[in-house]
RNA sequence: GGAGGGGUUCCCGAGUGGUCAAAGGGAACAGACUGUAAAUCUGUCGGCGAAGCCUUCGGAGGUUCAAAUCCUCCCCCCUCCA
């Protein structure tokens, strides 16, 4: 069943921010349709964060449309950018990887990747193929192509350089670099977050500086954290995994606010955009509880990584501990060996590894946090009978099971 | 190369000789309330079995009974001029 280019084009255009140009969009999927010749996608992707996590798979999900569309996917890993640090949004120059982190982080990429696209479908190319052999005249050629006005316009750039934080040249390198990839790539469309967004088009200027024809760019909104306030990223902490435990995927997804919760029902969800619209007015109109729109969410991303037993089995298991107060079926379990009869508890929480050191420990001790097989515990003196298997909670969600 | 400003605990940011483990805010963590939501309130927030002691204010030395604060050298960042 072929669909019409307009079919695509609105799948394309789905969720998407931008589409420049949509005429040249239409021209090249009219083109490819005639000559049978797919078009080239292109995604690059920094080898910084090993874990790929539910921002990603906004523009990942993007890209298995083009590749259900019958177009070569090119998931670029930018091993030799990733050196360099992409500047984009940063208020600090970047630590440069080392090879050696590349090499390993661009694994796990791919590994990870292939969750959501064809691996047979997929071509995984590295940027350094090229840019090694680039020779410093081409490096000049490139950098003449962009002015430093050009470059401060940049809102990252601009905050720096008013905020006085230092902004190294080679980080105005990045989008040059990334703009020739397109260049050498023969890229017919990117894709990238609405921040790359002038990487992005770089691409396109540097193209028909070579003569080529540009490629369609189409930026993707950025997914919100956790914390609903900062982009979804690794470094933040604010992030779902999208190898994270069904559990976790479950727990952190009711976690959020509720209103993140239909930003990401937006932009996460299979859920088309009218049955959202009525989910939302059900909610407003106090047909449904909010935790319940917010269970379903959960369900349905839970789901995606994991199945859909399992995404039942993790809302059974998150009832289960938050709602009636009982305890986890994945409780982590650790031995400790000692010739005491009885262990000193703050000394014991460490050992376990659920608090820092004695002093937090003891804070949490005072502060109720703590309960030993269910009982809590007030007393910074207590001592645990180093017999057998105790049963150790700190806080709502961090229990150890103890073997002696 | 010249002139000036700056580097403080996770982050921002006060602190210019003792009262400083260092104000205030944010983040984080815990408790109450809840829907492990938000908002709010309370508490904690360098380390140590907690008494006192030890380690922190870019780095290394020095002055002093006493240094985040004064001196010397060094490193790094920013601004203006060239």
């Amino acid at each position: 069943m072929k669909q019409t280019i307009e079919e695509q084009v609105d799948l394309i255009s789905r969720g998407a921010v931008d589409v420049i140009s949509k005429e040249d969009l239409v021209e090249k999927l009219k083109k490819s349709e005639q000559s049978g010749v797919p078009l080239k996608i292109k995604a690059g992707f920094d080898p910084t964060a090993p874990d790929l996590h539910l921002g990603h798979t906004v523009l990942i999900q993007k890209l298995k449309h083009f590749q259900d569309l019958g177009h070569e996917i090119n998931f670029l890993i930018g091993d030799f950018t990733g050196m360099i640090g992409d500047p984009t949004g940063k208020s600090e120059t970047r630590k440069p990887l080392t090879v050696e982190d590349v090499a390993k982080n661009a694994e796990t990429y791919k590994e990870q990747v292939f969750k959501i696209l064809d691996p047979d479908k997929t071509k995984v190319v590295f940027n350094s193929a090229w840019l090694n052999d680039l020779s410093s005249h081409d490096f000049i050629r490139l950098a003449s192509r962009l002015t430093v006005a050009r470059m401060l316009e940049r809102e990252d750039f601009k905050v720096r350089f008013q905020n006085e934080r230092p902004i190294s040249i080679h980080e105005f390198l990045y989008p040059l670099i990334q703009g020739y990839d397109s260049v050498a790539m023969h890229a017919d469309v990117e894709l990238g977050g609405t921040d790359q967004r002038f990487n992005l088009l770089m691409g396109r200027d540097l193209q028909r500086a070579w003569g080529q024809e540009p490629q369609v760019v189409i930026t993707m909104p950025l997914l919100e954290g956790l914390d609903g306030v900062n982009k979804m990223s690794k470094s933040l902490g604010n992030y779902i995994g999208i190898t994270e435990t069904a559990d976790n995927i479950y727990g952190k997804t009711l976690s959020i606010t509720d209103t993140l919760m239909f930003r990401y029902y937006e932009l996460l969800s299979d859920l088309s955009t009218s049955e959202v619209a009525a989910l939302q007015q059900e909610m407003e109109d106090g047909k449904v509880h909010p935790k319940a729109v917010k269970q379903q969410l959960a369900r349905e991303l839970t789901a995606r990584f994991h199945g859909r037993e399992a995404a039942i089995k993790a809302e059974e298991n998150f009832e289960s501990v938050f709602k009636k107060h009982d305890l986890p079926d994945d409780i982590p379990e650790k031995v400790v060996s000692t010739e005491e009869s009885e262990v000193w508890l703050p000394r014991l929480l460490v050992d376990t590894g659920m608090v820092k050191g004695t002093g937090e420990a003891r804070r949490m001790i005072k502060q109720n946090a703590v309960s030993v097989d269910g009982e809590k515990i007030t007393d910074v003196d207590y001592n645990v009978k180093a017999s057998g298997e105790v049963l150790l909670k700190v806080g709502k969600r961090r229990f150890c099971k103890v073997k002696f």
